[in-house]
RNA sequence: GGAGAGGUGGCUGAGCGGUCGAAAGCGGCGGUCUUGAAAACCGUUGAGGGUUGAUCCCCUCCCAGGGUUCGAAUCCCUGCUUCUCCGCCA
């Protein structure tokens, strides 16, 4: 959620802002209903206070033994019309709200102007594309014989499901102890485990819910609970309603956790394989931290999951999203790119984001600024670090030989149990 | 799943339907004292919002949502949640 003193103040400014990521955004129907808001306000706070003064004078006037019915009659007209002040508040707050919940949030001044994912902007390449004397497979054709199961996955549960056996479930969960390692011991997270399950208040935080409910998906209807699309949402709403001590930050926690994704909207996308999937394992990073600092953290987040694919020896590619690429929450967000040699393609396998005070707002996360002494919003961050499924992929597709078996890279034997080569 | 007891400010913990945003203690901050620190003593110390140039002032918040009342932390209902006991269970 933005500031609602920068739509009072900065209407202009705001407006135009929003209009790089092509959201249409009236500010005429926003002052029509900011003037109602504070009309009404006014008016409720005014018979509010009267209705205090009046109760207290008869309190007094009781405990002085005085008549106080005459005083009760003065207050008889009074409920009537402050219930509806009241009443009419809430719905003017209400619609105030969730016409502020559905805003996205501004831009950092150094996301480059676009509408889709051709207009994002190549920072920097790191590796050397591999060379096959051969023509390289997908991860598909890959897996066929090594325990990668779309057909079960199907059977079981449905399509974008997917079973894996034996080295290359392993695979994957080596990769996953690689970067739990990486970052708890060389990047100063703290491994956290939370739930899968989250409820209603929590998507609000972190800015899935109200807009995003298609998304979703939904695992119960009371309690309303869905399943967490990314770790983000349950580590981000640690923090909801805390007053962190200055002290304590940065805040950074790694977690790993599976996520769930209804892919509403994807139909026809990356059918083949394991790309897309409804259900997925990912490392997630996340950081708290002072306003100040959070243009820095980007940076060292974003290296962080970098660090990953340089130890895995994958060449991939970093890319600073345009305005209309770049997720609802963020301000500014890098992808990661890996190079997928049997697409012939860079594919995304982490986005590393700057939420600023957005989701900070929304999840009243503060901390105690010493040189005020008040409670002023964090700036809050995540990136993936990475997606485990994707890098399963990357893997097995840039370490493949022309026999079709797969060299565990140098980083992964120790958690490997002995095992170099699979196939 | 069954039975019972609770949810009050950063923490502990009082609070008869009426000057209660809330006693007291701890913690924090400021001061006195001290070479410095500690101790002691004195003072101060919740959050959000409206209005304002800034104060003043006003409103809301005692788990959440409803209700009763002129007036609710206090009474009633519903939900959530914590703890204890029993049952079941990885």
């Amino acid at each position: 959620m933005l500031d609602p003193r920068l739509f009072r103040t900065e209407l202009d400014f705001v407006t135009e802002q929003l209009s790089r990521r092509s959201f249409n955004f009236n500010p005429a129907a926003y002052l029509e209903l900011e003037t109602r808001r504070k009309d009404i306000q006014v008016r409720t706070q005014d018979l509010q206070n009267e209705r205090n003064s009046r109760s207290k004078a008869i309190g007094q006037a009781k405990a002085k033994g005085e008549d106080v019915q005459p005083l009760l009659d003065q207050v008889q007209h009074l409920g009537d019309e402050l219930k509806a002040a009241e009443t009419t508040l809430a719905e003017i707050q209400t619609s105030m709200a969730a016409l502020m919940e559905g805003i996205p949030n501004i831009l950092d001044a150094a996301v480059p102007d676009g509408k889709d994912e051709a207009a994002n902007v190549e920072i920097s390449r790191w590796g050397n594309v591999p060379e096959f004397g051969f023509t390289p497979k997908d991860h598909v054709d890959l897996g066929t014989d090594k325990g990668m199961d779309f057909e079960l996955g199907a059977k079981i549960t449905g399509s974008r499901f997917v079973v894996l056996n034996g080295g290359l479930a392993r695979l994957q969960r080596a990769i996953i102890q690689l970067m739990l390692d990486t970052h708890t011991a060389e990047h100063g997270y703290s491994e956290t485990y939370v739930p899968f399950l989250v409820n209603a208040d929590s998507l609000r935080g972190t800015g899935q819910l109200p807009k995003f409910a298609a998304d979703l998906f939904k695992a119960s209807d009371d309690p309303a609970l869905y399943l967490i699309p990314t770790a983000e949402v349950p580590v981000t709403n640690i923090v909801r309603d805390v007053i962190v001590e200055a002290k304590d930050l940065p805040l950074k926690f790694v977690c790993h956790t599976p996520c769930f994704r209804s892919e509403a909207g994807a139909y026809g996308r990356d059918v083949r394989g394991m790309i897309r999937q409804h259900q997925f394992e990912k490392v997630e990073i996340v950081q708290i931290v002072k306003p100040e600092d959070s243009v820095q953290a980007h940076e060292e987040l974003t290296q962080h999951a970098e660090t990953i694919l340089q130890k895995l020896n994958l060449p991939y590619r970093k890319m600073l999203l345009c305005a209309g690429d770049t997720g609802f929450s963020s301000a500014k967000t890098y992808d990661l790119e890996v190079w997928l040699p049997g697409q012939g393609a860079y594919r995304e396998i982490s986005s590393c984001s700057n939420f600023k005070d957005f989701q900070a707002r929304r999840l009243q996360a503060r901390w105690r600024n010493p040189e005020t002494g008040k409670p002023e919003l964090v700036h809050t961050l995540n990136g993936s670090g990475l997606a485990a499924g994707r890098t399963l992929i990357a893997v097995m597709e840039n370490y493949q030989d022309a026999g079709g078996r797969i060299h565990i890279p140098e980083a992964l034997k120790p958690y490997m149990g002995g095992l170099d080569i699979i196939g």
